[in-house]
DNA sequence: TTTGTATTTAACCATATGGTTTAATACGTT
DNA sequence: AACGTATTAAACCATATGGTTAAATACAAA
């Protein structure tokens, strides 16, 4: 299987995930790692050695302990994969944004009723900041 | 399932990252999706089933058509939970570069035997360029 | 109404996944 | 050598996944 995919379904599981962020705070043996789970150590080995297969860990050996540790490279790589679709949800603040500068715009003409709630700065800012890419018609 | 754990699953297969890389230059039919492929119909009919549960596409209904299109919305839940980690990884390079700065120190020196290799440019660049993500304003 | 096209459902198969319980292994200590 | 602890392996089970082919459905057009 490839690494992409590999990386996808060993994080796919909530134990698997929250193992993870268990090793993000420092190495830790098998059995601590099992200790907030109410499942078996089996379960627990069987979901390292996913972690272990996708490199999302690596082992050590220390006397009859088999320390895993966090390794993020594969991490890097999911992100990069959905780094490419990064514009497509801020897209979607984009066209908010242009509707609320829209609205700003009328509200500058005195076209809104009174009452009505005042979009500007937090959200019209970040049409600023935020490059668009134009979607089909 | 959790959102993250089935928006992750349906990330964890090769052909449904291709058929979400097809759709992100616009929506299709079913048909048009399944045509680079080499499996059957019913196939792919499958994986967007599990697409749309996951709710990375959603469907239409023309006539005989059901044109699919992409939803990045739960792509950036994904990209907001790896990028717990993101440091993980910078790190690792921040210590390269530390270290290959070290090195061009100590080359400075004229400490490092004449044939030593030069690790100047490439690599110890990077600490000035290594971009830590945009975070929110 | 018949035919053609687009798509899904049904039934089936092989393999993978996530869990269990009961051994087996590996190492340090007594 | 015997014991205790840490971890994995084996065997088993239920369900999920990814594919197939053949049949059913939905709609447009002739």
């Amino acid at each position: 299987m490839d690494r992409l995919s590999l990386t996808f379904s060993a994080l796919a599981d909530p134990t698997r995930r929250a193992i993870l962020a268990r090793l993000s705070s420092g190495a830790a043996s098998v059995n601590e790692i099992a200790a907030p789970f109410s499942m078996s150590l089996p379960a627990i080995s069987k979901h390292l050695k996913v972690l272990e297969r996708a490199q999302l860990i690596a082992r050590g050996k220390e006397a009859q302990w088999r320390p895993c540790e966090l390794k993020a490279e594969p991490l890097r790589e999911a992100d990069a994969w959905i780094e490419q679709y990064r514009q497509m949800w801020e897209e979607r603040f984009d066209r908010l944004d242009a509707y609320l500068m829209e609205l700003q715009a009328k509200s500058a003409e005195g076209k809104v009723a009174p009452g009505a709630p005042s979009t500007k700065p937090a959200v019209a800012k970040r049409a600023k900041t935020t490059k668009t890419k134009k979607r089909k018609p």
